[in-house]
DNA sequence: TATGAAATTGCAAACGCTTTAAATTGGTCG
DNA sequence: CGACCAATTTAAAGCGTTTGCAATTTCATA
């Protein structure tokens, strides 16, 4: 259109032939400013096309308009398979309150710690939103000393300080897998975990442990193999170690979906057939497993969903800092699909 | 550790004994502050974890330090397969200029144009990346007129401004596909596009058109059917109507891999056997193509180099706005799987 | 020791907004 | 008609930086 913008509260004010200080509470809404003046000046506004600046209103008001969420980049050719969902459903929380999205990417070698003091030192979020949750999380140890709205998805077993947090419930749905796998006739259990000192990481194993020792039935076996997280090879290998014992065993649970997959793979590679001589359970529900021969069983961890939540929880801790804190546990919907079945009579021995 | 953090310059500058001035130029490294005087400033600001006020400094320089990413959020059940990956790429991109990454989420319903319009204005940004170009693109067109730095990834077909743009040669890769299938044998291939007007979509059948009149083999036949983007129950009609029609296509290339994966599935559900009956051609190569059976062949568009170059060329143009706009054609890389064979010799017809 | 130029540092304005405190306007009533 | 109060508007300070210009210091040289 004409370039007859109004850039600043300047111009409006006075094409307006009122003062900025009117202007702004005009915009704001106060109601001390005369209810007719106000209509003239947000039409005025919306006329020339006025928007106000963000970094201006930052600095007074301290307030980026931002949230931030900590990435860190993994290796070539690891991408987070749920983060496409994951941001998707943090924007989508935040829109609805005039809050943006911001990606505070960690590169490999970067510390994210340092990364993370910056971002909030610098003022450019109003609150962070940290995946991924270490047994020791330094991350959160400075936000709550700093006392920084943030959410995390995940939890801490043992937190120092109480924190904002909404997690998926490991324990519950592990408990279920193994109660599914028993049901079927499954007595022996194999588990390919990871040996980082992640907090899901916990609460999924104790889920199943718990199970197991719940059932009573001392003929059922666990066998776990682990492996270093973004280690591929590793984790075919601790995969391969389970599927190549004398006793293998009957069902094998993956911490992750990524995990069941590659255990769907090596089996095929194997000739073990899936379900007939294998049982394999998942957990997060990504796509690939819907698509990975015969179609993995797994858990719906509903991500997109639950990161709008975090959003909401993050959006409340920013506008109420003195609340308690809030946390939120997500009840994964199980979702059968071909990738589980009866156990074999006898399991088949490979060389 | 303490609380003898300095916040601001001006604190900063007081334990110094300097003025803001010069700290703030010893900070910036100006040569005209003494060495000595730069190091001890450096030094101390290290020590009193000094990080400057974004706000502050881009009130006063004009630039906010992110990057912003037009992302339009689809219904509940859509997820761009390929945003992590895209994400991913772009925040590896910009995290070694000091530049983040921000996500303009436009909510359905809301008017992407005004999103646009508001985070150009509002000074949010520095640059934008403008995904998914259509024929006729108000955004491209919008920031053409404010000058404002972009890059879209996708191109305009006649733009009336020349942009800066990196897209992937689809025009080559259909070609490929098709010369591909040709060389098998096929002589009806089958396309499954969209019928909304973006331009990859008209690059990619220009692509497997103009390869078939190159061909100059009058046998050769296309059949073309096409749906609404984002409308999952008429793309799967639209390839039924491709599957069943009584001189079925030996061969059915999807505009992308979602299509090529859902061709796929209602083969399979009608049992024509892939690649027997039917080769199947995907393009973007997302994860699931790996898993659906029997493996989709498709083109790898190479996601998340691409979102590091774009990242990179976006850089470019920030810090050098006068410049010619850049352009880049990627060609995807063919990746040979399983759902691609010889033409059947006489195709099978449904009832 | 005085002098001037080069090297170094500092003052003050500006960026565009919000907000405190104060000024102006208008209306009502004795 | 003047005074007072409420309603409305405004001046000015300040948020934490950067930067043009001016001031100060340093130091070799006369």
């Amino acid at each position: 259109m004409g370039d007859n913008r109004a850039k600043t509260l300047r111009e409006l004010a006075a094409r307006l032939d009122l003062s900025i200080t009117t202007v702004s509470r005009a915009l704001a809404g106060h109601e001390q400013i005369a209810l007719k003046t106000r209509q003239r000046v947000s039409h005025a506004a919306r006329e020339l096309g006025y928007v106000p600046n963000r970094a201006a209103r930052q600095l007074v008001s301290g307030r980026s308009g931002f949230v931030g969420l900590l990435m860190p980049i993994r290796g070539p050719n690891f991408v987070d398979s749920y983060l496409g969902e994951f941001i998707t459903g943090l924007g989508e929380g935040l829109v609805s309150h005039g809050l943006d999205l911001f990606l505070a990417t960690v590169q490999q070698g970067q510390n994210e710690l340092e990364v993370l003091r910056h971002v909030v030192e610098s003022g450019r979020a109003d609150g962070m939103v940290v995946p991924r949750i270490a047994e020791q999380d330094p991350r959160l140890a400075y936000l709550a000393m700093q006392r920084f709205p943030s959410v995390s998805h995940g939890r801490l077993r043992e937190p120092a300080n109480p924190h904002n947090w909404l997690d998926s419930d490991g324990e519950a749905a592990f408990g279920e897998a193994f109660d599914l796998l028993y049901d079927h006739g499954h007595r022996h259990i194999g588990l390919v975990t990871i040996s980082d000192r992640m907090t899901f990481r916990h609460y999924r194993e104790a889920g199943l442990e718990s199970a197991i020792v719940r059932k009573g039935d001392p003929s059922v076996r666990l066998s776990v193999e682990s492996f270093p997280r973004f280690d591929r090879l590793e984790s075919v290998a601790a995969i391969n170690r389970l599927l190549h014992r004398p006793d293998r065993p009957t069902a094998i649970i993956g911490l992750f979906d990524e995990i069941a997959i590659a255990i769907l793979e090596q089996a095929a590679k194997a000739g073990i057939n899936v379900p007939q001589d294998l049982s394999v359970i998942g957990f997060d529900n990504i796509t690939a497993g819907a698509y990975a021969p015969p179609g993995l069983t797994t858990f719906d961890a509903k991500i997109r969903a639950s990161a709008r939540d975090l959003a909401h929880m993050l959006v409340k801790v920013i506008e109420n800092p003195a609340d308690q804190p809030a946390t939120r546990l997500v009840r994964p919907d199980l979702v059968l699909r071909a990738s589980h079945g009866p156990a074999p009579r006898r399991p088949k021995v490979n060389e």
